[in-house]
DNA sequence: GAAGTGATATCCT
DNA sequence: GGATATCACTTCG
């Protein structure tokens, strides 16, 4: 949950891409049984067990790569999964990419923003402190916070573990109204 | 509101 | 080995 909070704001870099973290879930290991750690180590969730600081990036619908970034020591499980971002640079490539022209359509979700970003499970396991793919200190100061259940899961569907910046456009349920 | 897509884990021989 | 159920989504109606 602090991993979660503290990503919010921050910047993540991609070769000619970027973009800011706006929403984010937390998943919290074994407990819970929404995270893919909860029934233990397998091929799929070794990383997730693995060093905190690196990405765990995985398929799902058949269609859809999602990003996480691992928050507990070796050993533990815990992850964030990163729901959208705000476009920073490389937008016309996130254009191309995505095949779509709003902006608002380019990573405002957690399978739309791994296709803009060119995230695939090729990049499962790196270190995000150094090399091709990066989080970097952005604008996380004075953040308005706002906390609700997470989207799209059946197990413990009701537990406020989703952050997201209030009032922000480009997360991935516009806003009522 | 539903279809579409394929990897994964689990249970069965 | 194989069958089945599940899945943290997006798109187009």
């Amino acid at each position: 949950m602090e991993v979660a909070r503290g990503l919010l704001g921050q910047v993540l870099v991609h070769g000619d891409a970027a973009g800011r973290i706006v929403e984010t879930e937390a998943y919290l290991g074994l407990k819970d049984l929404a995270a893919h750690s909860s029934r233990g180590v397998t091929p799929r969730t070794k990383v997730i067990f693995g060093k905190p600081g690196h990405a765990y990036v995985y398929f799902i619908y058949g269609m859809h790569e999602c990003l996480n970034l691992v928050a507990e020591p070796e050993g533990e499980a815990g992850c964030v999964l990163i729901r959208a971002l705000e476009p920073v640079a490389g937008i016309d490539t996130m254009r191309e990419r995505r095949g779509r022209e709003n902006i608002r359509d380019l990573c405002s979700g957690p399978g739309k923003l791994t296709q803009a970003m060119a995230i695939t499970r090729a990049q499962n396991g790196l270190d995000v402190t150094r090399g091709e793919l990066t989080v970097q200190q952005g604008l996380a100061e004075d953040l308005d916070i706002r906390v609700t259940p997470r989207i799209g899961i059946t197990k413990s569907a009701d537990w406020p573990l989703r952050f997201l910046i209030a009032g922000n456009p480009f997360v991935s349920k516009a806003p009522k109204r």
